[in-house]
DNA sequence: ATGTCTATTGCACACGTGTGCAAAGAAAGG
DNA sequence: CCTTTCTTTGCACACGTGTGCAATAGACAT
């Protein structure tokens, strides 16, 4: 049925041996000989089996990547970044999806495990270390992107989203914003925290409170997630401002809107932008959304999202460059490798989701008199 | 180093062969033998080698997805809904991007062959027939996600774009527009012809001209070629618009600008509608836009989008389930196997992106003097 | 001619698993 | 007690490939 190199090796008259050797490009069987056997090999549609291959050389040419979900557009911008890298060097790619769930996690680091995966990479923020350590434990190496932990793996490649987040907030501070908001994601681990320590040291370092309410986590990131948290901040706003107008007559102003939001990730952000226009508040005039990522939609809202540009393909690239560095080191004991952590930074993008606040809107000067948060 | 059934056996005093049946259930081995073997192979942590399976029993449990690009939100959906099936049913999933390259494509196929993959997926819209035919010679079943050529593969899931395309485009005749253009996709095989087909059956039906212009087929389905047909679209309108207005003085209108645009697909909907806005145009009021898919983010757009939803996951779901049959069925003659075709209707989801036209624009009842396309 | 070296090839075995067949033991039936 | 049947286990071999080692033959030097 299917052929073989001893088919090729009868077709050719010589051994099997023999035409492994040729076909791997051995210089120890003549050139001559080589050349027909390719021939024969080429002709027959000889496919190697690559089980074969991984069962006596111990490398199965596939590589396992995890990520929470595959129709992530983040995600999967950074898994088509991993793939085009490893396609060109010949190795496979093993793609799937834990949706947050332990049970699903397990079943797919059994399946990588069983396939021999020559190293995982993992995308999925919240990841077990108790399957992290099962592929270890295997001589496994993992390399994790963007995770929750990545002090804890030897390799990672990871965005600098404290930095990142502080350059957002930094740019609504900049153009003259004094009461931002954050709306965060709950369930993205290391990430949630990053940001949101972003955010608070830029508003820390610039002197600017973070009032009551201010800080809501959704909890999911999705679009539906920032549309829901619409309600919060919409709600937010329309008591806040009518207690300033009850203040108001009173001189007097402990509550007030933000004029401001920094979200978590596009997704929130666009979200939040939609639920904040059907409510009625126009961006940015009455109020400035940024996002994070720089998703391919992210340009294309009403008005364009402000965004800080995550570099995902080339995430994905280092990541898949950085595992295939590790499989050319000579096997030895992998507990002694070098740990390589690569951290890469991305650049703020303005756009037009994000300007000065109005300035016919309660003035700096009447900071001192909000409660702080 | 890794553990293999050799050593269970060892362990447990008995030959490679019993554990090897404990393992995979068979009725063969004593209870009490079974439980003891199994008892050992969970604490050693045994992991079986699919490598030595695959080689032993010509079953991989590995299916291989080909798709045009991962991050693509409408394939990535597709490819999430596979996923969830193959996992559930203990496949492992490899996944490649062609990105329109036969070179890449090549390379898959090879891959794919190499790795003995039991089957494979097709969500790439244009695929070449040879690669095709090489892993049909080579035994593995091949099913087909909305290909341009369904009818030529034995085994298909795919989404009646015709119908959808007539719907959307009686949508609009129905809040009254008569002057519709339609804004295509060059490089989508099937897909591409479907759609228009559907635009234009829907069109003719209704006694409704397509007008000189009002036919674009764009280079590629992204959101960028949205935006540069805007580029058409606006200076058709405007032109037109121009042209309405000196020939309105002489009560004749030969050149009219559309009313409402079908797109492709939501993303070139969504470029579209940025690009149109920019050039300062209204959505509905002055164009009415709609698209095709319901990506997630066609929610999100200002105005939402009015487009066709298409079942993704559903789809993806439908062709696992549909490979995962083929695999069941006792091998055999591959081609006496009954083909095995599934189309899958979605539905229209009306948004605020399609409005009934201005009733101040040019009515009707002068359609005959316009020119037909 | 003999010995040495090199180039080329084949043999034997291994990788980890699964299965047909025989063997051994136990149970059942006479 | 012997024969038959069933249950349980082991042996031998196969799947397709790669590699250490020996074998052969030719080239070259002595």
């Amino acid at each position: 049925m299917t052929i073989t190199i001893k088919d090729i090796a009868r077709q050719a008259g010589v051994a099997h041996t023999t035409v492994s050797r040729a076909l791997r490009g051995s210089p120890l069987v003549a050139a001559e000989t080589s050349e027909r056997i390719r021939q024969i090999a080429a002709e027959s549609g000889y496919r190697p089996s690559a089980a074969a291959r991984s069962l006596k050389t111990n490398r199965s040419q596939v590589l396992g990547v995890v990520v929470s979900s595959l129709d992530d557009p983040f995600f999967s911008e950074i898994l088509q970044g991993i793939e085009s890298v490893t396609q060109e060097h010949g190795y496979s790619l093993f793609a799937a999806a834990s949706q947050h769930d332990p049970q699903r996690e397990q079943k797919i680091v059994q399946a990588m495990l069983e396939h021999r995966a020559d190293g995982v990479i993992i995308c999925s923020t919240p990841f077990s270390a108790e399957q992290a350590h099962h592929l270890l434990e295997y001589g496994r190496p993992i390399v994790v992107v963007n995770n929750q932990a990545a002090e804890e793996y030897r390799y990672s490649i990871y965005h600098d989203d404290v930095d990142g987040s502080q350059q957002v907030t930094r740019h609504l501070i900049d153009l003259g914003h004094r009461r931002i908001a954050y709306l965060g994601n709950a369930s993205s681990g290391r990430t949630t925290l990053d940001r949101l320590a972003g955010f608070q040291q830029a508003m820390q370092s610039a002197g600017l409170p973070i009032l009551d309410g201010y800080l809501y986590q959704a909890a999911g990131g999705g679009p539906a997630d920032g549309l829901a948290a619409a309600h919060h901040f919409s709600g937010l706003m329309q008591s806040q401002a009518a207690d300033l107008e009850r203040h108001s007559m009173l001189q007097s102003a402990s509550l007030l809107p933000p004029t401001a939001v920094v979200c978590f990730n596009d997704m929130l952000a666009i979200g939040l932008l939609q639920g904040l226009s059907l409510a009625g508040w126009r961006v940015p005039q009455d109020i400035s959304i940024a996002g994070f990522d720089n998703i391919v939609f992210s340009a294309y809202t009403q008005p364009p999202l402000t965004t800080f540009d995550q570099p995902k393909r080339y995430i994905g690239a280092e990541a898949a460059r950085l595992i295939l560095e590790l499989l050319q080191t000579p096997g030895g004991d992998m507990a002694r490798w070098e740990p390589k952590i690569r951290l890469l930074r991305g650049r703020l993008l303005p756009r037009a989701s994000t300007a000065s606040p109005d300035p016919t809107l309660p003035s700096p000067s009447q900071e001192q008199r909000w409660r702080g948060g």
